[in-house]
DNA sequence: AACGTGACTGCCC
DNA sequence: CGGGCAGCCACGT
């Protein structure tokens, strides 16, 4: 049966803003949960229409854990300060340690 | 209507 | 070990 494409946004949208608090998740995650697991870039292409709505953007980052985006928000510190705001833990690389934060939609 | 681009990832050479 | 290409979905020009 055929769904409507833009319900794919939507379901990024609801799959982010399921994100528990301190947690992260990466692009790949979202699109493998969605039945696509190559659909990274639909993800943070659905992130892109994110900007400026009440969804925890910041929380998701790419499969490094590098906090990715076009300008990080508004500033390109305020993602990790962000993160850091919420307890998440970052690694000397610099980049979300997913090791310890890494959350897996379906897995809450 | 068609082509190119974009907050990605994985596989191939 | 490093670089390049393909796959996925929607949007912009």
């Amino acid at each position: 049966m055929s769904e409507p494409r833009q319900d794919f946004f939507e379901r990024v949208w609801a799959v982010v803003a399921e994100i528990p608090l301190g947690r992260v998740t990466t692009y790949g995650h979202i699109a493998e949960y969605l039945g696509s697991r190559s659909a990274a870039r639909t993800v943070g292409w659905a992130m892109n229409a994110a900007i400026g709505s009440d969804l925890p953007c910041h929380r998701v980052v790419n499969r490094f854990g590098a906090l990715t985006g076009r300008r990080h928000f508004e500033g390109p510190f305020v993602m990790e300060e962000r993160l850091r705001s919420e307890g998440v833990t970052f690694t000397d690389e610099g980049h979300v340690d997913l090791d310890a934060h890494l959350w897996i939609p379906g897995e809450e």
